[in-house]
DNA sequence: TCTGGGGTCCTAGGACCC
DNA sequence: TCTGGGGTCCTAGGACCC
């Protein structure tokens, strides 16, 4: 018998939500949605209520999102806050409007990974060749796991789901098909808890009546370009010719698409691989203006620069280009960025890059966001020389530890003298 | 009272080198 | 006083994804 390739996309089903109904059964079946603000809601209710385990605190004393304050977006929407319109990436306040009576909770990293490791372990133990793709999505390659081919991979899947299930209490929804690009958009046919086993020849009626942007790599402004050209489907852009789609969109993006339309990814599962950069990055509680809240800014951009050096530390990597991001109150984004000659995890050499990057941007206008990043990343073990102290060895520099906080502050939002006032309003 | 935080990859111009 | 390519690195912005 002829093998076939077999790719599995496997997608948790409303992940964090559902992780937080384990803890949390009496919010079953009601509309919840994850997200939001940095109040840790989960905490004043364990405050409010120290004498009853979680289980036991009632629904009635939940948050609910019309009582919501804050910028947040959501994370995650149980199915019955589906029926509602709420979904991901969507505003609170919009949400709010449509469900008023949903329940609020705050995403809980802790739990989260927790649960991602364990429904990952559980995968690999049965398929060792996993793609991660994100804290609830895995590709799977089924070729050549014992069972793979069954039923084109049904039997496997279906394994998999019951022993996540096991292990975890969660359900999620497979798709499995000869590529990534079909198994991805296979995950979604029978979701929740589903799974769809396609084939090359399901093609035609499978995957073309499909709207474009249901392609993993269309997002909404080829989306809109695609439909100005009366593309909506993909089997309308199977029927272009590629020269029109490449004359369209570029070289690459429109052969791209071209393929993608006719089903065609050889891209493999990639089980190892290496960050190219880490990052920290928050939006303000209410838009901030350099000079007038230059305290304010200099202590948060402080505290990203000592999280970022604390992440970089923690998973044992440097890196040597250093940038920042701001998001301006009209949702502009600038970035800056300037490579340096060592590699560092240092919060103060990362700081006072990044303040150097500062001084290259516009902080005449209102800000919304302040991000740090860095890139180039290397293993702090394989390169030699990156303690603190290499990068700014001088043989006979005082320890400047105590005095520099001062120094960094003052230098931070350098020039605010020469910053107009903001515009009033 | 719209619109989070963490990423990847691509493009394109300019510097600089051979 | 005119005119090469190729290659790599750096920087800024943007599309897209989870």
């Amino acid at each position: 018998m002829t093998r076939l390739r077999r790719i599995a996309h496997l997608d948790m089903d409303a992940f964090f939500a559902s992780v937080e109904l384990q803890r949390l059964p009496q919010l079953q079946g009601l509309p919840v949605v994850i997200g939001g603000g940095k109040r840790r809601i989960d905490e004043m209710l364990r405050e409010r209520h120290a004498d009853l385990p979680l289980h036991e605190i009632p629904v009635d004393a939940f948050p609910r999102l019309k009582d919501y304050v804050g910028r947040g977006v959501i994370t995650t929407a149980t199915y019955p806050a589906r029926q509602f319109g709420v979904g991901s990436a969507m505003g609170m306040m919009k949400a709010a409007l449509l469900c008023p009576q949903a329940i609020v909770l705050p995403v809980d990293f802790e739990e989260i990974r927790k649960f991602s490791y364990a429904f990952k372990e559980t995968i690999r133990e049965i398929a060792p060749q996993v793609e991660d793709r994100g804290v609830d999505e895995v590709y799977i390659d089924f070729t050549d796991v014992p069972g793979g081919q069954r039923e084109g991979g049904r039997v496997l899947a279906r394994l998999i789901q019951k022993s996540i299930f096991e292990r975890t209490g969660l359900t999620c929804s497979i798709g499995v098909a000869p590529n990534k690009l079909i198994a991805k958009m296979a995950s979604e046919f029978n979701k929740p808890n589903g799974i769809s086993i396609v084939y090359d020849d399901d093609l035609q009626a499978k995957i073309w009546p499909l709207a474009v942007r249901k392609i993993n790599g269309i997002g909404p402004k080829a989306e809109a370009k695609l439909h100005a050209l009366e593309i909506r489907t993909i089997g309308e852009l199977a029927a272009r010719p590629a020269e029109e789609l490449i004359a369209q969109f570029g070289r690459a993006y429109g052969a791209w698409m071209h393929e993608a339309a006719w089903g065609r990814d050889e891209r493999p599962v990639v089980t190892e691989s290496e960050p190219v950069s880490m990052s920290r990055e928050t939006t303000f509680e209410r838009d901030l203006h350099a000079a007038r809240d230059r305290a304010e800014l200099s202590a948060i951009f402080t505290d990203l620069c000592e999280r970022l050096a604390a992440d970089l530390a923690r998973k044992g990597y440097v890196g040597r280009t250093i940038g920042i991001k701001l998001r301006y109150d009209d949702f502009q984004i600038a970035t800056r960025d300037m490579t340096i000659e060592h590699y560092t995890a240092d919060a103060k050499t990362i700081r006072q890059a990044a303040g150097q990057c500062l001084k290259r941007v516009d902080l005449s206008r209102r800000l919304r966001l302040l991000g740090v990043r860095v890139g180039k990343l290397a293993r702090a073990q394989d390169v030699a020389d990156t303690s603190p102290r290499a990068e700014t060895a001088a043989p006979a520099a005082p320890d400047t530890t105590s005095g520099s906080a001062t120094a960094l502050t003052l230098d931070l939002f350098p020039d605010t003298q020469d910053i107009p006032p903001a515009a009033p309003g």
